[in-house]
DNA sequence: CAGAACTGTTGCATTGACTGCACTATTGCA
DNA sequence: TGCAATAGTGCAGTCAATGCAACAGTTCTG
């Protein structure tokens, strides 16, 4: 790799059991960045952040923390950028067997499931996301990026004249109820996954209405 | 304004008639960069238009160019910056005469009506979008940003143990519904409150079911 | 094991977004 | 007409982000 390819969503096709030394290198880097870019928003906000900085505490030259992250809010909010075809290619399985409704959900609830889960790093989210409102928006941007392409997909599992319309729907409103999760999730330090349960069950409550 | 203060958020709190020369002027300019920054963007695409280039075609400076709007992207898109305080302020009104499912219906259809309508505009916009997919995340945060806000004035209005919870599903599902109505505004050329209108019928449907 | 093919890291140079500051030009009002 | 307020501007500077070329440690292959 030449340095040109700033996130190159490493692919991990079979189960992720022992990496090669480099990937495990690669990750380990990662980690060190995302951690220094928490610690560093904690302790100075994040507009008392440069990018210079986070590479600096994480021992790496400032073009490598380039080579691993989009944009410095990608390194804080540590997503790495391949959610999107997964989700894709997922929801396109689901809706062979199940219901939009259905699929929908299992879709997100395997997005959900597949955010790494480091008791240590959440608190420090945690803290960072009170802090910084801002970087909400940047989070949810992440998945709202993929949004046309699941319309796509799902408009072909729905009939009538409104198809895309409701596709539209669907996915708005999906990505409002994991949306709702995560932000749960950070408030009670809880993980993601119960989370979204949790907001299911009162979505489905028959008063909670819109 | 010592040009400090990159949005002013004019707050125009009479009934908007009759500005004074100096504040139509101001309009003006602001409209010539917007609609100089969508054309820029149908001719070049996003990546290839600079704050430079805009503020050129528009006849003002570059330094007035970031006068007037946070970042480029708001420009191209219009987003003044005030719309956050009205909601508010507006939520809460409703709240103590309606339910809080109509209460955040109003709220956004207020908001949406509250975004002006320029016909010559919105078939330019609509390209803009349709070219370029990220600026939907940029226009969606912008409604996002108050989300907290939003959330803290539900909460007030909800009983029970998920209080928060359950205002947090709230304002993301309105805003799921909201931005829908924005995309299918946009894909179909009508107006974004109709649009709105349309949703939600479509959402009330027993047999659209998430 | 040696050399080739990869791929990650780095320094350098550059572009472009955005900001603070000092200053000028208009406009509204007394 | 003169003064206060505010919009516009030029300039210098910071920082995010990217392309390029050189280099280094890893993995692969014979």
């Amino acid at each position: 790799m030449h340095a040109q390819t700033p996130v190159d969503h490493d692919h991990d096709p079979a189960g992720a059991e022992e990496l090669g030394l480099r990937e495990q290198k690669k990750r380990q880097t990662r980690m060190a960045m995302h951690r220094a870019a928490l610690e560093l928003v904690v302790e100075h906000g994040l507009a008392g952040v440069t990018a210079q900085r986070i590479a600096e505490r994480a021992g790496v030259s400032t073009r490598t923390f380039f080579n691993h992250w989009a944009t410095k809010e990608s390194a804080i909010l540590g997503v790495i950028g391949d959610e999107g075809k997964r989700a894709v290619t997922s929801l396109r399985d689901k809706l062979e067997v199940m219901s939009v409704r259905d699929a929908m959900r299992a879709m997100m609830r395997e997005a959900i499931a597949n955010v790494p889960v480091d008791r240590g790093l959440r608190e420090l989210k945690k803290q960072v996301m009170e802090q910084e409102p801002s970087l909400h928006l940047v989070s949810s941007g992440n998945l709202q990026a993929m949004q046309t392409e699941l319309v796509e997909v799902l408009e072909e599992a729905l009939d009538g004249e409104d198809a895309r319309d409701r596709a539209v729907i669907h996915v708005q409103v999906s990505f409002a109820l994991t949306r709702s999760a995560f932000a749960i999730s950070m408030r009670r330090g809880i993980d993601p996954a119960s989370a979204f349960d949790q907001v299911l069950s009162l979505y489905d409550e028959p008063d909670i209405d819109l």
